[in-house]
DNA sequence: CAGATCATAGGCAATAATCCCCACTTTGTC
DNA sequence: GACAAAGTGGGGATTATTGCCTATGATCTG
C-alpha cells in the first residue's frame, strides 16, 4: 500500500465535511484533503488534482452523487469512489454500483468504518456497510425464482424457443416435428399460462426463469 | 453473546469434516461438535441437539445442502446456517440464500473468517466470503440498465403497450389513432431494433428498461 | 387393464402481424 | 425557406397466430 493517500470529499454539508476533514486528516492513511459542494466542483478540480478515493455523498444540489460519479470515472478512471449516504435505499446503492462506485457507507458509520472502506477500496477489494449489505442480501431474497410451471417438458421448450425468436415452422424444423404440433403446443401453453398472445408468453417464461434476459 | 455455541457440520468429506473440527474444538466459541455425511442425516438429528450454527456443505450425496437448508429451517428456524463451498458458483450462493442461510463461505477461507463467520452469523448478521461478495456486486453490475434506443417517445410507447399485451387495435383505440398508425409503428420499431417478431420485441424492451417484468 | 397425460397431427377459419408500396402534416433546425 | 424527423394514415399481400374441432399411439398410474 502506497504511504499516503489524496482524498476529495464532495458534501453540500459543509459541517460534516469539516468533520470528516478533521478526523481524516489525524489518520495515518492520508496526506491530502481537497473538498467540493457538489458535483460540479469536483469535476472541475478532479484532473488537476487526481485523488486516490472520492468519499460521494448521494443527495448534492446542482449534480448529484451518481452523475459526478459517472462523469468522474469517464475523465479519470482510476479514482475510487465511496459513496457516502444517509439512506440505505434501493435505489442509490444500485445506481451507485452501477455507475462504477467500489464501496458505500452510510454516514451513521464508525469512522473506523470509514478508515477500512479507504484501505479496502484502495486495494481493489469492494465495502460495503452492514446494512448495505442487509439490503443487497434482501434484494437478492425477494426474487422468487420459482419454475412453477406446470407445462410438460415440450411445452417448456416451445416456449423457450418462442422467446428465441423462432416462428412455429421454425421450431418444427428444428424440433423434427409438424408445425400444426408445434401450434398445438403453443395453444396449450397460451392456455396454461392464460397468456393472450406471445408478448405474455415472453414475459411469463421470464418470471419463471425458463428464459432468461 | 452465549458463552458457547453448538455447531454441526455437514459434509461428505470426512477429513475435511475432521480437520475442521479439530479447529472448531480448540475454539472458544464452541462447545459442542455434531456431523453429518449429508443432508438426510442431518435432518434426522437436528431437532434432538437443535444446533446454534450449522456448517452446511452444498455438493453432497443423498441430499444437498440447498435442500436440507430447507428442510432443516422448516423443522427448526431458529438454527443459523452458513453454506461452505468450494466454488463461487452464482447458482450456488443465491440458491443458499434463497433457502435461507446466513452465511456464505469459501472452503479456501482462513479459519480465522469462519470464526468471523459463525460470530457474526449467530448475532443475527450475514457473513460472505470476500469471493462472493465480489461475485455478489458483479452481478449487481452486469445488469447494463441502459436506455439506449433511438426510438422516438411515440415508439417507446407503442413497445411498451405491445409488452403489456395488447394488440395493434386495442393500442389503436387506446392512443386514439388509427390502426395502420400503429402498424407503422410496430414496423419500424422491429427494423430499429433488428428484432424479427414480437418475442424480440419483448426482450429488447425488457434489456432496455422500456418494460420491466 | 382402464383412465389420464403427453406428444403427435390434421382441417378450417378468423384475427394479427409483417412487409412492401405510398402520402400528408407538424415541428424544429440550419 | 429547405430539409429532416416524427407522427399520422392508407392500399395490398403474405405469413403467423390463435381458436376450436378431431384423433391416434405411447407412457404412466392406480
Amino acid at each position: 500500500m502506497k504511504e499516503k493517500l489524496k482524498i476529495f470529499l464532495v458534501d453540500d454539508h459543509t459541517l460534516f465535511r469539516e468533520g470528516l476533514r478533521f478526523l481524516l486528516s489525524n489518520s495515518e492513511l492520508v496526506s491530502n484533503i481537497y473538498e467540493a459542494n457538489n458535483g460540479k466542483e469536483l469535476l472541475k478540480q478532479v484532473l488537476n488534482i487526481k485523488p486516490d478515493i472520492i468519499l460521494m455523498d448521494i443527495e448534492m444540489p446542482e449534480m448529484n452523487g451518481i452523475e459526478a460519479t459517472q462523469e468522474v470515472l469517464k475523465l479519470y478512471p482510476e479514482t475510487k469512489i465511496i459513496a457516502l449516504s444517509m439512506y440505505a435505499n434501493e435505489n442509490y446503492y444500485t445506481e451507485m454500483i452501477d455507475a462504477g462506485a467500489k464501496g458505500f457507507l452510510l454516514k451513521n458509520s464508525k469512522f473506523e468504518d470509514v478508515q477500512n472502506a479507504i484501505a479496502d477500496v484502495y486495494n481493489g477489494k469492494n465495502y460495503f456497510s452492514p446494512e448495505i449489505l442487509h439490503a443487497i442480501i434482501k434484494s437478492l431474497n425477494k426474487k422468487p425464482k420459482k419454475q412453477n410451471t406446470d407445462l410438460t417438458e415440450r411445452e417448456v421448450e416451445v416456449l423457450y424457443n418462442i422467446c428465441k425468436g423462432f416462428s412455429n415452422q421454425e421450431m418444427a424444423d428444428l424440433l423434427y416435428i409438424s408445425k400444426r404440433t408445434v401450434d398445438k403446443h403453443r395453444e396449450n401453453i397460451l392456455l396454461k399460462t392464460q397468456s393472450k398472445n406471445t408478448a405474455g408468453l415472453v414475459i411469463y417464461a421470464i418470471k419463471n426463469n425458463i428464459f432468461e434476459v
